[in-house]
RNA sequence: GGUCCCGUAGCUCAGCUGGAUAGAGCAACUGCCUUCUAAGCAGUAGGUCGCAGGUUCGAAUCCUGCCGGGAUCGCCA
């Protein structure tokens, strides 16, 4: 059940049979209105803005509308009473017996409460992390493979058939670059004094045990003066970072669906590159044509060639794109161009990609790109995370790969744990910078929003424990629970605690929406508060504790309402990838 | 110089794609532990939503121009 389509359905009804009896125009489009919650809880429990809508259609005053649709809501039963506001906002109220029942109606759904069938089965791609091969991921890596996670997770929770999929780009320079750095280690390995590794080359001590497994593996058969060895070497290390790098996702647990190579597109005499860059040809978008020099920095190797372009500008870009490099290989972006057509052509109707801050200037040639290939019909959304800071006790914490200080995600995670890291890295709107501070996190305090959170649904646990010790007889499934006498919860602070369990289905809406998780965190922030607040009103008036031992009629009815409670916080955090945990340490 | 993001309370940030008198957490001040785990709660104080225009019933939110901060700027991955 969600309370604001119900609620929206009884004002479309309204506004409906008002058409039918001559008091609106028959023909007037009644879609755009909205119920919402107002800021100010004295103005109800839903304001709804359909009398400033629809006034200029209706050739008729605001206040007028929003009087006539106020007597047609009022004959509903579970309407307490509603009142014209402001220019034309009609504030509606509801009886405590349509938020008890509403308590109910949750603990019914139980765990599918807030799956809202948004997706219908529609296959989404979500590509994430898609770090390079080329040695452990840093904590730059870790927004947005935390962001990425849950999004996934957020989407599949509203009925989308979701691919979780990482980008392996184990094709071009870079790669070579290690597989020579874990030649220099493969020697090592065989006895030799390798000295200091050269500039270029990745020193990192991660490429020893590669050099060791090719030294057990091959012996010294692949000491030769040439370069056959390096195919050989670079799959070898190739396959020994990815297994790290999954390793270290898994401490986030983070699993992707497909991990996709760049070099199967141009793998098996296949070349789905060229493919690719023939369909734009044969749409007219691709030229022979010199770029204008970029402005901002001046290189002395800029060369004005004649090259083969993408007219990506006819797609929002602000410039054409390159697609073969001078030495006749295809440019990265030209990979990347076959890569999306490969994941349209697997069925995705809708594609996402999750970036790093440095990369905001490959969205608009992304989008671009997706526009062309689909005839604009697939849709592209690019989502970016922006850097993290470190901070040590509130010191910036120095990072330089060289002197090897550098922070891996795997430090991060091992030193404060799965749930802090993802919930921190949620706990921000994904395109503002995050500041992350190891004291912080680490501290199990009010300060920090995951124990908070955590301990509401612990909390719960621990007073369902109690409860059945005080009523041993007492059934605590949620069956039980949804057939007590509900009418029971009259307490402010249970409806407010009901009403914002309401909201749950909305947040997920608008969270699925936008692609923006971190709308669910703040909301558990907020039901968490609720719950410890009433809990401790309890203290202060005996008579409001969840658990009344003089009476299991009003314990039964309370303990419904935290149960849902403890639904909603488990299926949030569920989506976050954040453990409920039933009891704290 | 071009493009994109950010600018909201002393600090860190939300603000539900245009709604009413702009919210939360820290920090400050005032209360509350013989407790259904105080890892907490209630309250007070604190803002010209960077600046100036525009769009309309209505703008922190959308448009334009400035100011300030950041990212990025053929062929690298």
């Amino acid at each position: 059940m969600n309370v604001f389509e119900h609620v929206e359905g009884l004002i479309r009804a309204a506004l409906e049979a008002m058409k039918a009896d001559g008091e609106l125009p028959s023909d007037l489009e009644v879609s755009a209105i909205e119920a919402e919650t107002p800021r100010d809880p004295s103005h109800g429990d839903f304001a709804t803005n359909a009398a400033m809508v629809l006034a200029k259609k209706a050739r008729q005053k605001p206040r007028d509308i929003a009087e006539k649709l106020k007597a047609r809501l009022e004959a509903d039963p579970d309407i307490e009473g509603a009142e014209v506001a402001g220019p034309g906002f009609l504030n509606i109220r509801f009886k405590a017996s349509f938020w008890q029942r509403l308590v109910g109606a949750i603990l019914a759904e139980g765990e599918t409460y807030g799956r809202l069938p948004i997706g219908k089965g529609t296959k989404i791609n979500v590509e994430y992390v898609s770090a390079n091969p080329t040695g452990p991921m840093h904590v730059g890596h870790c927004r947005g493979a935390v962001f990425g996670d849950a999004l996934a997770n957020l989407l599949a929770f509203a009925g989308y058939d979701v691919t979780r999929e990482y980008y392996v780009n184990d094709a071009g320079n870079q790669v070579d670059v290690l597989a020579r750095s874990a030649f220099l280690r493969y020697r090592e390995a065989l006895g030799e004094d390798i000295g200091e590794i050269p500039e270029g080359l990745y020193p990192g001590d991660y490429l020893k045990p590669v050099g060791e497994a090719l030294a057990k593996k091959h012996g010294r058969e692949l000491l030769q003066a040439n370069e056959d060895w390096l195919p050989v070497v670079r799959q070898t290390a190739i396959e020994m970072m990815m297994a790290m790098i999954r390793e270290d996702l898994a401490a986030l647990n983070i699993r992707h669906d497909v991990f996709f190579s760049e070099a199967s597109l141009i793998q098996d005499g296949t070349d789905q590159v060229a493919a690719a860059i023939d369909l734009l040809k044969q749409k007219g978008l691709i030229y022979e044509g010199r770029l204008p020099k970029p402005k901002g920095h001046d290189d002395d190797e800029w060369e004005d060639r004649e090259q083969i372009l993408f007219r990506s500008t006819e797609f929002g870009d602000d410039v054409d794109r390159a697609l073969v490099k001078s030495d006749g290989g295809y440019t990265y972006f030209a990979s990347d161009i076959a890569y999306h057509y490969n994941k349209l052509q697997r069925g995705f109707e809708q594609l996402i990609n999750v970036f790093g801050a440095d990369h905001i200037g490959y969205i608009s040639r992304m989008k671009a790109t997706v526009a062309a290939l689909s005839d604009r019909k697939a849709s592209l959304d690019i989502k970016i995370c922006q850097l993290v800071k470190l901070f040590r006790a509130g010191e910036p914490v120095r990072m330089s790969k060289r002197a090897g200080t550098f922070v891996t995600l795997r430090d991060v995670v091992d030193e404060v744990g799965r749930d802090p890291v993802r919930f921190m890295m949620l706990y921000r709107k994904n395109d503002a910078p995050l500041d992350f501070d190891f004291a912080k996190v680490t501290e199990q305090s009010k300060d920090n929003p995951v124990f908070y959170v955590q301990y509401a649904h612990a909390r719960i646990a621990s007073v369902f424990r109690n409860a059945t010790q005080a009523f041993p007889s007492l059934s605590t499934s949620n069956e039980a629970l949804a057939a007590a006498d509900l009418s029971k919860l009259t307490d402010p602070g249970e409806i407010q605690l009901v009403k914002l369990l309401g909201s749950f289905p909305r947040v997920i809406s608008g969270a699925v929406a936008a692609h923006e998780p971190h709308r669910l965190a703040f909301y558990l922030y907020d039901l968490a508060q609720a719950l410890h607040s009433q809990y401790n009103r309890g203290n202060d008036s005996p008579h409001l504790r969840f658990i009344d031992s003089n009476d299991m009629g009003v314990t039964a009815a309370r303990l419904a309402i935290i149960s849902a409670t403890r639904q909603v916080i488990s299926s949030g955090l569920g989506v976050l990838g954040v453990e409920a945990p039933n009891a704290m340490r």
